[in-house]
DNA sequence: AGTGTTTTTGTGAACGCTCACATTTTTTAC
DNA sequence: GTAAAAAATGTGAGCGTTCACAAAAACACT
């Protein structure tokens, strides 16, 4: 809780007030209260508010006159002042990260849209490397604008007693993130649409699968990167080589260069755990001269708009997210009206996406 | 101005003040208030509101007490109080639309960064297809809001002034929108852009050039177009083909099989609109075997960071689209504060980037 | 010790709204 | 025509903060 920055320029409500005779004088052009509607249509603020919040028992005279006057004067209710007064904001806060990707932004968009439709606001921080103390102060910082609820698309799992703390009574949900801890939640099951990736090359007579991989530390990467793993072992393979990306384009690319650099690969496919990363992949193997589904098969993950346009179009699994975002909105206003939730974290399923970067294999594959 | 949904719950708040003993009891776990830090150590309400802001007339002795009892009681200030009390709100609203897109969503995540070092949050509101009524609905939520300032990122040209009025007070800055109209904004030159890309072709000895464009009601869209026919005329040339799109890759494909549908194509490079169509446009030559750039040259815009893994590598404008958002958070804090802003345009200059799908001219183009 | 400063702390009112309840007006019923 | 019931409107207080100013305490200096 740091001390605000003192605005440097002389705030204009002091100098108004200076200048305010005793009589009352508005200042220039500030909006338009409750009191000034009332004045202006001889009833009572009380009146006014009860037309403004849609009350029955206003007789339809007052209300139609009453509702001319708002329009005569502009008057927009302050939100601050309702808030002080009824304790709830309307407003629900989202913490999130790496926005200018495709899925985050798409989760984003679709809470957004979601919370407008149920009468909330978003305010939205964005957490680019997410720390301990820059989660917490985000936290604090949201809590401070009295958002009613708050989701959480960043990792938190080491750090749930402080968020917890932090959140006060206020509640929140995760998105995206499988947090074994009774927070609700929404996640896709990455596991499972990787296992669905894995299981397809399987059956096309992969035997020796590579695995480019997201940042260790987001739990999605580490989730499709185990569902390589584990899919693999259970058919009684062995994983083949094993690269880490940062989600990127490029990240994919290099990773890929580094997978052929030694000799001929003895891989004969390639899980890549994002859209992007597997386009790297196949532009690295385009410049390699390998041949995609013919040599190497490739798979990547999220199904981007442009997946299909890829060369060739990507095989890939599909995530919904704008359905992840609407059901953690959902989640979330029910445990601000306090109704009953689950909290389980709701998974919904990922569907695999057959497109032609993924092909039987043809040549023996020297390994194994 | 919808009068607002009434929460079908009962308040905790009456349920509280029903039980509420005369001696003034705190609702269950309800946030610490200044008052409740001040009772605490023995000072007021207003010692206690000075070293929250910082100010300096506050005895060291005292100020240590008083940060101790804010940790302890886990105190944060209520910023619904203090916008009430200040008529400041530190919040800035942005209205944007296609936020999955990369360029929007490189913009709002600049202005939350911008934003948040500034001192003020963001609060989003997302308009998918902007018409006027939309827009304005957008406009007057966010004012109820109590936001200091407001960014439009959709166009509304036709409708500056319900804009004007809507907004009140409140100032606010276009990004992304060339409104001729003495409001502060902030935009790329796209036309420059576009132009840099069309004579780059031109230089190349292309002769006959095709477009696909935009949405043609995005002002985006309509620059782009016009500085592809303007350069093209300048030189001395008829524009090619054109054809619109709506910025998505499944358009790029759909405008390019249309473009390639009369036969043998009599123009030799595209100019896309974004890189996304772009994409869409390559993948479709590609399925109708023909070869880029060899045949046919093409450039994109935006320079998304895949842009360069496509296949080819794409030759495109590098649009910057943080600067963008930075310099009209700057520009509206700077009215929000009123100092003087220059309420013209701020242009900033696009670059041309050339990577693999434009070359030389090879055969003679069939037409001029 | 007494005065004048300077530093530190406190007081009352206001911001614009909603709540709970009180009061007035209108309608209904006998 | 009156009493009771229902509908419509009004009143006072409070939400948690800041502002302007007032008061008190601490410190200097004669």
């Amino acid at each position: 809780m740091k001390p605000r920055p003192r605005p440097s320029r002389p705030r204009p409500a002091s100098r108004d007030r200076a200048l305010a005779l005793p009589g009352r004088v508005r200042a220039h052009s500030q909006n338009a209260t409750l009191n000034d509607v009332a004045a202006r249509c001889g009833v009572s603020y009380q009146t006014i508010s009860r037309v403004v919040n849609g009350s029955p028992l206003v007789a339809e005279k007052t209300r139609a006159r009453v509702l001319k006057a708002i329009a005569d004067l502009n008057y927009r209710p302050n939100l601050a002042a309702r808030r002080l007064a009824t304790r709830r904001s309307s407003l629900i806060g989202m913490i999130g990260s790496h926005m200018t990707y495709y899925g985050p932004a798409q989760v984003m968009v679709s809470i957004e849209e979601t919370a407008k439709r149920q009468g909330y606001n978003l305010i939205f921080s964005g957490v680019e490397n997410p720390g301990e103390t820059e989660l917490l102060a985000a936290i604090d910082d949201l809590c401070e604008q009295q958002v009613d609820g708050l989701v959480i698309g960043v990792r938190f799992e080491d750090w749930i007693a402080a968020v917890r703390k932090h959140c006060g009574g206020v509640p929140f949900v995760t998105v995206g993130n499988r947090i074994d801890d009774d927070i609700p939640g929404v996640v896709v099951d990455e596991f499972h649409g990787v296992r669905l990736a894995t299981r397809h090359l399987l059956e096309l007579g992969h035997q020796n699968i590579a695995c480019i991989s997201g940042p260790p530390d987001w739990p999605a990467a580490k989730a499709r990167y185990r569902a390589w793993h584990t899919t693999i072992k259970k058919a009684g393979r062995q994983p083949g080589p094993y690269v880490q990306g940062n989600w990127s384009t490029q990240s994919g690319y290099d990773a890929t260069t580094q997978l052929l650099s030694s000799g001929p690969p003895a891989f004969t496919a390639i899980v890549a755990s994002n859209d992007h990363m597997a386009l790297g992949a196949l532009r690295a193997l385009h410049a390699n001269k390998v041949r995609v589904p013919h040599q190497i098969s490739i798979v990547g993950y999220d199904d981007v708009p442009e997946s299909r346009f890829f060369e060739p179009p990507l095989t890939t699994v599909h995530h919904d997210f704008v359905a992840e975002g609407e059901r953690c909105v959902k989640t979330l206003l029910r445990m601000i009206n306090r109704e009953a939730v689950d909290t389980t974290l709701q998974v919904l399923s990922p569907e695999l996406v057959v497109r032609e970067s993924t092909a039987k294999v043809k040549r023996r594959p020297k390994s194994t």
